[in-house]
RNA sequence: GGCGCUAUCGUCUAGGGGUUAGGACGUGAGAUUCUCAAUCUUAAAACACGGGUUCGAUUCCCGUUAGCGCUACCA
C-alpha cells in the first residue's frame, strides 16, 4: 500500500448528454478497478458545461448504470455547472500571466476564415491575431460592452510531450495546435479548461479516459505547464467498435448499458465481459489461479488489474461472447441471489408466481444449467412457477396432435395421482411400464408429457421436471392434456 | 487534407529474435441422451504488405496500405 500522500486519485467524468454507453462504462470500470487496486480514491464528476445538451435525467441514468455494474464512488458526484467560478478564475489567472488572451473575433469572422482556408487547401487554424491586443485595451473593450472569448496562447514552436500510461511517449508539434478557446463569450468554460482546472483542484493523479482524447491531451498538458502544475499520468483506452468495426453507436442497437439489463444480461456477466475487452491480465492471472481462465470475480479483477495489460488497438464488441458470459454467470448464481433478478423480469411482464418460495427456488436450481438469459424465466420457463403459462403451439402440434397419445397422457395422470411414492425413479418406472403395456414407445409419451407439463418442447429431464412440479400439478396437467384440442 | 494512434485465427486476446504461434467465444464433426442445452472428445481457423537489421524476424527499424481518433465559442 502506498502512503496517503501519494495515494492515487482517479475520476470518471461523463458528460450527461446521453445515457451511460458501453464505452463510458468500460472507462468507468477501468478507472474504478485501478482506484480499488491501488487503494486510492474514486471520484465521480459530471461534466455538464454544455447546458444545451445536458440533462438531469441523463445524470440519473449514468448513476443507475454505474450502480448496476457494481461500481461505487468515494467522492461526488460533483457538477461542473456548479463550479463555474473556479474556471473563470483559472482563465483570468492565465490571462494575467500572459498564457492566454482575449479574442474579439466573431463567430462569423472565424467561420469565414475557416472556409476560405479550407478552399485554399490550407489547414484552418486560428491565426492568433488578437494576441496583439493588450490586456488594458482588452479590458476597456469588454467594459465598453464588446463580447470576447479567452484563448490559450500556444507556443509557435517546440513540441509538447507526455508519457501515456498505455501508449508510452507521445509527442505533438506545437505548430499543429491552434490557440484554442478556454472561455466562451458567455463565460462558460470549454472542455479543456474545465477538465484541467478540476483535475488539478481535485488533485487527480491518473486520468483514465478514451483514446478519443489522445489528440486533446497536448493542449491540456500545455495548460498544466502554464499553470505551473505537474502532470498527472494520462492513460488512454482504445475504443470499442461495433460489429462493422466502426465506432459503437446507436445504429449498432443497444449501446446503453441499461439496455443490456433490459435484454436480460446479468450485471456480473457484463462487468466481466467489459473488463476483458481491451485489457488482459497476462501473467497476473496466475495470482488467482488458472492462467487461461476468463471468468473473474470483481475481487479478482481488483487484485490483478493493471494499466500494463491495456491493449493498444480498438476492440470489437462481441455479442456471442457476452451471451456466453451471461450463461456462465446465471448458472453459477446462488438461486436465492438470482431470484430477485428474476422477480424483476416477472414484474416487467406482470407475472406473479403461485408456488411457494421453496418450490420456486427448486425450480430455479433445475432450470439454471440451461438458462442463457434472464428473460427465459419470464417466458419459456413460466410453467415451473405457477399454472399461468402459454402452451407453445408448434410443440403441441408436434407431440400432442395424436389423440391416442393425449388420452394415454390423461390416463397416466390418473395413475400418477395414485402413486404412493412420487419420485424420479417411480415416475419413470410408471411411464415406461405404461408405455410397454400400451405398446407405444416411451419416447412418444415422454415428449408428449413434456409439452403437457411445461408447455415447451424443450425442458430438463422429464422426471426431474415431474419431481419439481409435484404430484398434484403433474396429475392435473396430464389429465388436462386428454381434453386438449390440438 | 493535416496530425496522432493502431495492425496475431471470424471476434476477444497471450506471446515474443529460434515456439508444433497458446487460450477463450463462435463454427464443423463425433460421443452421450426422453427433447434441447450442458458435458466430453475432436477439427478447421491468424502473425496486413514491402524493404531493411540479423546466422535467423511474426517479434526490432523504416515505408506502404488499411482502420480508428482529433482537427468547434461539444465533451
Amino acid at each position: 500500500m502506498t502512503s496517503s500522500s501519494q495515494s492515487t486519485r482517479v475520476r470518471f467524468a461523463p458528460s450527461p448528454t446521453g445515457y451511460l454507453h458501453v464505452g463510458g462504462a468500460r472507462t468507468a470500470l477501468f478507472s474504478w478497478l485501478f482506484a480499488r487496486h491501488t487503494g486510492g480514491t474514486f471520484v465521480l464528476r459530471i461534466e455538464d458545461t454544455d447546458f444545451e445538451r445536458s440533462s438531469a435525467d441523463m445524470v440519473t441514468g449514468i448513476l443507475e448504470g454505474m450502480r448496476w455494474l457494481g461500481m461505487d464512488w468515494d467522492e461526488g458526484p460533483f457538477f461542473q455547472s456548479q463550479r463555474l467560478e473556479l474556471y473563470a478564475q483559472t482563465a483570468s489567472k492565465l490571462v494575467e500571466c500572459g498564457h492566454a488572451y482575449h479574442c474579439f473575433c466573431t463567430r462569423e469572422e472565424l467561420e469565414a476564415r475557416r472556409s476560405s482556408a479550407t478552399e485554399a487547401g490550407v489547414v484552418p487554424r486560428y491565426d492568433g491575431r488578437c494576441r496583439t491586443v493588450s490586456i488594458t485595451d482588452a479590458k476597456a473593450r469588454i467594459a465598453a460592452g464588446e463580447r470576447a472569448i479567452v484563448r490559450f496562447m500556444v507556443p509557435r514552436e517546440g513540441v509538447t510531450v507526455f508519457q501515456d500510461g498505455v501508449f508510452g511517449r507521445i509527442e505533438f508539434a506545437n505548430a499543429e495546435l491552434e490557440d484554442f478557446v478556454l472561455l466562451r463569450s458567455d463565460g462558460i468554460p470549454t472542455y479543456h479548461l474545465s477538465v484541467v482546472a478540476d483535475d488539478l483542484d481535485m488533485r487527480m493523479t491518473h486520468i483514465i479516459r478514451g483514446a478519443d482524447h489522445l489528440s486533446n491531451t497536448p493542449k491540456q498538458v500545455l495548460l498544466y505547464q502554464a499553470l505551473g502544475a505537474s502532470l498527472p499520468v494520462f492513460a488512454h483506452l482504445p475504443l470499442i467498435l461495433g460489429p462493422d468495426k466502426t465506432r459503437l453507436s446507436k445504429r449498432h442497437g443497444a449501446t446503453s448499458v441499461m439496455a443490456y439489463k433490459e435484454m436480460g444480461i446479468v450485471p456480473e456477466a457484463f462487468r466481466n465481459f467489459l473488463a476483458l475487452l481491451g485489457w488482459s491480465p497476462g501473467d497476473a492471472a496466475k495470482q488467482v489461479g488458472a492462467p487461461d481462465r476468463e471468468i473473474f470475480s470483481t475481487e479478482e479483477l481488483i487484485q490483478i488489474f493493471s494499466l500494463d495489460g491495456i491493449a493498444h488497438s480498438n476492440a470489437v464488441f462481441n455479442n456471442e461472447k457476452l451471451a456466453w458470459y451471461n450463461t456462465e454467470y446465471i448458472r453459477a448464481y446462488d438461486p436465492s441471489r438470482l431470484l430477485p433478478l428474476i422477480e424483476e423480469e416477472w414484474k416487467a411482464v406482470n407475472y406473479r408466481p403461485t408456488r411457494s418460495r421453496e418450490d420456486v427456488l427448486a425450480a430455479i436450481t433445475l432450470l439454471q444449467p440451461r438458462t442463457r438469459n434472464l428473460k427465459d424465466f419470464a417466458s419459456t420457463f413460466l410453467a415451473y412457477f405457477g399454472d399461468q403459462f402459454k402452451m407453445d403451439e408448434a410443440a403441441a402440434k408436434k407431440f400432442l396432435s395424436d389423440a391416442a397419445v393425449r388420452t394415454m397422457l390423461g390416463e397416466l395422470g390418473d395413475r400418477s395421482a395414485a402413486l404412493g411414492d412420487f419420485s424420479e425413479a417411480s415416475t419413470e418406472e410408471l411411464l415406461r411400464c405404461y408405455a410397454a403395456e400400451k405398446g407405444i414407445k416411451a419416447g412418444a409419451l415422454i415428449n408428449g408429457a413434456r409439452v403437457a407439463l411445461t408447455g415447451q418442447a424443450v425442458a430438463p429431464s422429464l422426471f426431474a421436471v415431474m419431481l419439481c412440479l409435484g404430484q398434484s400439478t403433474v396429475a392435473s396437467r396430464l389429465k388436462a392434456a386428454a381434453a386438449l384440442i390440438v
